[in-house]
Parts: structure tokens; sequence; C-alpha cells
DNA sequence: CAATGTAGTTGCAAGATGAAACCGCATACA
DNA sequence: TGTATGCGGTTTCATCTTGCAACTACATTG
């Protein structure tokens, strides 16, 4: 069945969701992040099908997280990298794993002095927050759901 | 085809996307922060199929996201409430907020103040850190990727 | 007690993922 | 220059996933 669209939802998270949530997308993102850039080393780092990656990676430059950029050795392919849109996935990526690690792997470093990094929920007068103490901005679940893409009502 | 499982992959971006990867599996914990309970109350604000949201529910319980809990109205039926381990999907959750929105729009607040709240990267000696200043822990992909959550070699 | 509500269960169809063979162009090397 | 290998897909087919809607059994309500 055609999945259900959430291109138009009023929740900027489903709308995250329908850029980055297909099987894969995101640890295509992560690999990315890592230094991957040719189609052939997404592949092999991920064991993904060749069919499914190359339908991911047209459809996150399509969404504006990867570009297609002349091969950093000369030759004529080409690689994908991050845009400075897909950039803003790293909050993503690092949130994922923290997460996934339980809290005891260290996931992130600083690039210069290798000091473990996290992520803190700050509020905009400066002060650092638990998560209990914050809550999601309601939003109307009122956009119907597009089922197929379905064009909004005029 | 079986999907690919990532539940004793090395990184742990992996192993949050084997919990939390399916299709709706976000937005059901998005919605669990923002205060659904029932399965009726999931099922009408995210429009979803009723035998998708059940397996949906039963694996993020499964995987200690969620638990079941006596209905608050003192009736017969069960809630679903996030566990302790699920609250930690809050970052997860705000990550994507923050990017679905680009930037522009409030999607987490302060509990009691009403602020705006954002997600920043936060070095172990407490500076905080551009996107650009981090990286990932590269972790050995070695582990082979499980198609059919296949035993692992001895 | 009948009607409505709730939380699923079931059957079926279209779409999604995975495997592997195939293809055409690019590159490397003798 | 010619052959072998590499690269980035494309294609076909099988199994799994999502969506739709009818159905079921228990709970609640008036």
């Amino acid at each position: 069945m055609k999945r259900t669209s959430f291109t138009k939802d009023a929740c900027p998270v489903a709308r995250s969701v329908q850029s980055v949530g297909d099987w894969w997308s995101l640890l295509i993102v992560r690999d990315a992040f890592a230094g991957k850039r040719r189609f052939g080393e997404f592949q092999k780092s991920l064991g993904v099908a060749k069919n499914v990656l190359t339908v991911r990676l047209k459809k996150l430059v399509a969404d504006g997280v990867l570009k297609l950029v002349p091969a950093s050795d000369g030759s004529a392919y080409q690689e994908y990298a991050l845009t400075e849109n897909g950039c803003g996935l790293l909050l993503v990526i690092a949130a994922l794993g923290e997460w996934g690690c339980g809290g005891s792997e260290v996931h992130l470093v600083d690039r210069k002095k290798g000091k473990s990094v996290r992520l803190v929920l700050r509020s905009e007068d400066g002060r650092t927050l638990a998560p209990d103490d914050v809550q999601l901005v309601p939003v109307s679940h009122a956009e119907p759901r597009s089922k197929r893409a379905r064009q909004p009502a005029p």
C-alpha cells in the first residue's frame, strides 16, 4: 500500500519523517556524516540492496539533504555530499546515537579536543533543562493526511 | 523481503533505527509525549491502520519504549505510557522537530515558563559546540548484518 | 437490555525491501 | 590498443510491509 504522506503535515516531526523516515535513509545520512561519498561506499558499508540505495539517494537529493558533486579524485564519477540543510540532521543522528547507547558509550566527540559531546536542552534564556521540564508545542492535525500524494483541496 | 536487522549492530544509531525505524513508530512516540495514551487516541490522531498500530505498539512495548498500564479513568481498559527508557527519545523527537522546522517555528517549550527550547551540543568540559566542531565516533561494521534475525556466529 | 464504544483481528491488495543477474560506461594496466 | 576490472546503476522476481475495511469480542452507557 502507498505510504501515508506527511509532506504537508502541520507537525515538523512528521515532515522530517517524510524525508528521512524510509528504511535506510537515516543510516545513509549517518554514513554521509562519517565521510562516505561514493555510491559504492554507501553500498558496502550499509550492505543495502543497490536498487534501494539508488532510490534512497535520489530522494535524499530531491529533498535537499544530499547533493551530487563531481568526484573528489578527478574521475568522471559523481559523489554524494551533505547539503547545508542535510548537515542539520546531525542533531537527529546524535540523538539517535545517544538513545541507542543507553547513556553508556561515547558516540560523538569534539573534533579538536577529542572530548565527548552530548546533546542538551537549552531554554532561550540560557538555562539547561531536563526532559521533564519541556513539552512539545501542540499542533493541529486538521490537515488531511494524504495517502497517494493526493493534491490538497483548493 | 525480510528487513535487515540492526539489533546487534555495533552502531547505536542503527540499534535505535531497529527499535523506532518502522514507519509510524516515531510518530507514535511523538504522540505519547503529547499525552496520547489509549489505542483509539493514537489511532485517531495518526490516522494509522489499526492492524499496523497494533503491531507497532506491541513492538514498542517489547523494546521497552512504552509500557501497558491500567487506564487512568478506572475502566478495565489499558493505556500505553512511555517508559523511562522511552522518555530518552525526547531528544530524537526534538531533533526531528527542529530539523523539520527549518529553524523557524517553535517546536519545544519550557513547561513552567513557556520559553522556547532548543537542542545544543555540549562538550564534557562545558563548552557549546557547533555541528562542524564534532564528529561521530567511528564504529566497526564487522558484525554481519542479519537478514532474518539470524543468530550470530559463535 | 440494546446501542454504542473500545481494542483489537482478519483477509486482501498495492507498495516496499532484498537478492542477484545484467548492463553500459569508466578506469587501469600490460 | 585491448582486456580485465571497477563503478553506478537497472531489471526481474520473491517476500515482507502498509493500508483498507469488514468483522469480533468485550466494555461501557443510558
